[in-house]
DNA sequence: CTGGAATGTTCATGCGGTCAACATCGGGCA
DNA sequence: TGCCCGATGTTGACCGCATGAACATTCCAG
């Protein structure tokens, strides 16, 4: 058991931990890209290839850093959910979590964005790494996206709802995210970023409403 | 002048462009982490640092790159848009020529995923690079970007017209494209993809309507 | 106790970005 | 006309990264 034994010399006792949360360290701090199987080992303190003894190599502790960021944000919609008051009328209930969902995605990604880039990174190889050739396994559920599913799934009962309009919700705020941190939309000010987030959210509610 | 000349033998005549189409061609193999200097440079029968006399390094290519990428991302809009029959409504028209645009965009996307992902990659130095300090310099105005303000100003001229729909539908937009390139919706078939795009499309054009 | 399985380490290969020093070419000025 | 300088390429070298092979150290089961 690697119990509470904790780090002897030449064993560390509990590599494989000590790596993902090094680079989840790092994704936090650079996004996706910034996570370097070199570098992490080095936090860790250990040679760069014991890395290989846990992990695949740089790809799946990517992949791991990846699950994780995912669990992160799918805590961080559920809780602007939970704080959202709530409604007697069903609809407004239903519609008010959903913009609260959408709210927590966004703030998510603006208040980590490394670690919300890593939750969407593909698999890509990086220029350096070869590209695998095996077929990529099949994703487990994406959270997130559930919770937009089930919440759209509740408007539903309340009122009419266009299919596949969990898609269209997530390509809303997933765009957003992505435009506010990486794209023409960062360098926006706090109070204009708000501004189009709510203009987004609106839209979203009232195109998953429209039969 | 490097005229009609062309291809002595030491001095190429116009390595730069023959760079930027190299790199382009790798862009669109695959996507921006494929455009790599040596590669270009070796695709043009040329040595590594022959590129440092015409870029600035490995970023600059890569801007290049994405600049080029987003002119052609604009005229797969402006083409979408322009196919689309008129209507005799305004209204009809203005709404018409937004998802028209919008389809233009996903399109271009779909058909072109890596001059699409390169039209949109952050300045993010690889692992390899390293970091600039630079502050970022302005980026000239996106056209496509522009595309969809301005359509959207012509559907306000119609109607009412939330502050900061352009945001919005771009986010959209984006989202969506990201999202069936890389994200957790590749892999769609092409009848449930156009079945997304759509509904995308009416929450854009419905929400946008909302005041 | 002790030998094999785990887990780390060292060494080596190959790729990419980038810099400095050297080679070539081509056109303008004496 | 002829030569020299600047633009443009080339070589060679350095550094970081991903990875694999061979070797070292521990630890635990038998």
């Amino acid at each position: 058991m690697a119990g509470i034994s904790g780090g002897k010399n030449y064993h560390h006792g509990d590599l494989r931990n000590a790596l993902i949360r090094a680079a989840v360290d790092l994704a936090t701090e650079g996004g996706p890209e910034r996570v370097v199987l070199r570098e992490a080992a080095r936090r860790v303190g250990v040679s760069p290839t014991a890395a290989y003894r846990h992990f695949d190599g740089r790809g799946e502790l990517l992949r791991t850093v990846r699950a994780h960021a995912r669990v992160r944000l799918a805590e961080a919609m559920e809780r602007a959910a939970a704080r959202e008051p709530g409604a007697d009328d069903p609809a407004l209930a239903a519609e008010r979590r959903l913009a609260a969902l959408c709210r927590g995605y966004v703030g998510f990604a603006v208040e980590h964005p490394g670690l919300y880039r890593a939750a969407f990174c593909a698999g890509r190889p990086a220029p350096g790494e070869p590209p695998v050739g095996v077929p990529v396994p099949p994703e487990p559920e994406i959270r997130a996206f559930t919770l937009l599913k089930e919440s759209l799934e509740a408007l539903d009962r309340t009122g009419g709802r266009r299919p596949a309009a969990g898609a269209a919700a997530w390509s809303a705020v997933h765009g957003l995210s992505l435009l506010l941190l990486e794209g023409p939309l960062r360098r926006l000010s706090a109070r204009r970023r708000d501004d189009v987030v709510e203009t987004t959210l609106a839209m979203v509610v009232s195109g998953a409403r429209t039969p």
